[in-house]
RNA sequence: GUGGCCAUGGUAUAAAGGUUAUUACUUCGGUUUGUGGUACCGACAAUACGGGUUCAAUUCCCGUUGGCCACCCCA
């Protein structure tokens, strides 16, 4: 919605400028500007400084719902087991190169990456798992009860191009299972995303596939590409030059004279290693078993190299196809700990994608929300503290920290000196009653309380507010 | 990375090749000093940036930047 502002000098007025000695540019003139413009002409900053591209700021009008996401994902965790987990935003490039693998767009498109200071190629993770799997490894939780079972909250960072849904820094909630190769795990992950979505009021649609070991993915990936060339007319220029390169993704092409090949494809079901094969069907089995609805896909295929038999995606409903509907995914990586140098260990994991989730929950919501973007969150239940005078001002700390401390909220602004002013704010805020500490109250150790609907006001000693508070509240 | 659409105060908008660029909301201050919801008055605040055409551009053209959308890819 907001849109980027860049504002040249003539436009920033003295007032902001204030207190901005040091000049860092500047201003350009132009020749329109009329002498009186010029006299405003600030000797300040001439730079407005700007949201990087597809970068974004939470604003205070989202803080709630974030926080919300935030609780939900912390509840689920919890509920399910996963003990929570951070790792630096900044890992050595080399961790992801290997691990999700060149040739994939993420690893030689998208990744944010320099020389340190000491010529360490790092980067900015732009996932979570291989970070995860290198903590693993890292400090031995292989000698923990196994499997271990971890979620995290974070930033990751992409440099794709921006568009809806899409940023370059985008934060993502997952959980990771190491440590155990069983069919449970990798459906107990499919619920717990699920779930969370579910919790927050998004139904999704999962898609599931296996893609096998590697070996088995080898194996079909001669057919596939044996299929393809004989079908190369056919196909869309991009997938032509896919077929060498990662033959896999023109599975879910968009395109339609791909689909129709595509179809005649073969699958990799049909690939699979008899174990692959049992493993995949005792997923679903516990999938039927856990009320999760699926579809198999058998074009599902993922982006990144270390996933190896179950990989999912979940899509919210109702959300057109294609545009950024997919809200998160995950799967089984058992090569992966082995790959960046550890003792074989198998292990799946899933991710979503929070800023997703907030634009649907956003839609939602919908013209109503949006009326009151600009204005304050209603606080039908809350109390406003307004003081007056000196002596007043002095007290209102400590009367609020000691309603603090029976957990007893009072919104304030300490700042203004007028009651008016206070109780317009009050009223802004649409709290039910209102305390007013004036001059005389302090002098009789009381308080007013206010009820902002009837405007009947009582005079309460203030050792007694907390419980006046109370009844109000009818606790 | 490719293509399409777009760019006016904090937000949402109006208008025109030509004096002080409309309106609403928000914010701040006020309508005589210890009381809000209404009303009234006032203040702050915008043509994204750079260049071109023109007597004149914010308006037309080009470039840049940014946004949205689609593709690629993914979350």
């Amino acid at each position: 919605m907001s849109r980027t502002k860049h504002v040249s000098p003539k436009k920033i007025s003295a007032k902001k400028i204030a207190g901005h000695k040091k000049s860092l540019a500047k201003p350009l003139m132009t020749e329109k500007m009329t002498t009186e413009k010029r006299e405003k002409q600030p000797k300040g900053p001439a730079q407005l400084y700007t949201v990087l591209r597809g970068m974004k700021d939470i604003l205070p009008k989202d803080g709630e719902m974030w926080q919300h996401i935030y609780h939900t994902a912390e509840n689920i965790a919890a509920a399910y087991g996963f003990s929570y987990v951070e790792t630096p935003v900044l890992e050595q490039s080399s961790l992801f190169i290997r691990s999700i693998g060149k040739g994939t767009d993420v690893v030689d498109k998208e990744m944010y990456t320099f020389d340190d200071r000491d010529g360490t190629k790092v980067c900015l993770r732009p996932e979570m798992t291989a970070s995860v799997a290198r903590a693993y490894m890292n400090h031995g939780l292989q000698t923990l009860p196994q499997p271990v079972k971890v979620w995290y909250w974070g930033q990751m960072f992409r440099h794709d191009r921006p568009q809806a849904g899409r940023y370059r820094q985008f934060h993502q909630f997952g959980c990771e299972i190491l440590g155990e190769h069983s069919p449970v795990v990798d459906a107990e992950l499919v619920v717990v995303a699920y779930n969370m979505l579910r919790d927050l009021g998004i139904e999704t649609q999962v898609k599931v596939n296996s893609i096998g070991t590697l070996e088995d993915r080898q194996n079909y990936i001669v057919e596939l590409v044996g299929y393809l060339r004989s079908k190369r007319s056919y196909l869309s220029e991009d997938s032509k030059k896919r077929i060498n390169k990662n033959p896999l993704r023109i599975l879910d092409s968009k395109l339609e004279q791909d689909i129709a090949v595509v179809e005649e494809a073969p699958q990799i079901i049909d690939w699979l290693s008899d174990t692959s094969k049992k493993f995949f069907m005792d997923v679903i089995e516990y999938l039927d078993e856990a009320g999760v609805p699926y579809v198999l896909t058998p074009t599902l295929v993922r982006g990144l190299d270390y996933y190896t038999d179950t990989v999912f995606e979940l899509f919210a409903d109702g959300q057109a196809e294609g545009s950024q509907s997919a809200l998160g995914g995950g799967g089984r990586y058992n090569g992966l700990v082995a790959q960046l140098g550890g003792v074989d260990t198998p292990a799946a994991g899933f991710s979503l994608g929070i800023e997703r989730i907030v634009s649907i929950l956003r839609d939602r919501e919908g013209a109503k929300e949006k009326a009151e973007e600009n204005s304050i969150k209603q606080k039908p239940g809350g109390i406003f503290f307004a003081q007056l005078g000196d002596q007043a001002r002095k007290r209102s700390l400590h009367l609020i920290e000691d309603l603090r401390r029976e957990g007893i909220v009072l919104y304030h602004n300490l700042a203004k000196s007028s009651l008016k002013a206070q109780m317009e704010i009050a009223n802004k805020l649409g709290v039910s009653h209102t305390l007013i500490l004036g001059q005389k109250e302090v002098q009789d150790g009381t308080v007013l309380v206010r009820n902002m609907e009837s405007g009947i006001q009582e005079v309460v000693d203030q050792k007694k507010v907390k419980n006046t508070i109370r009844k109000i509240r009818g606790v």
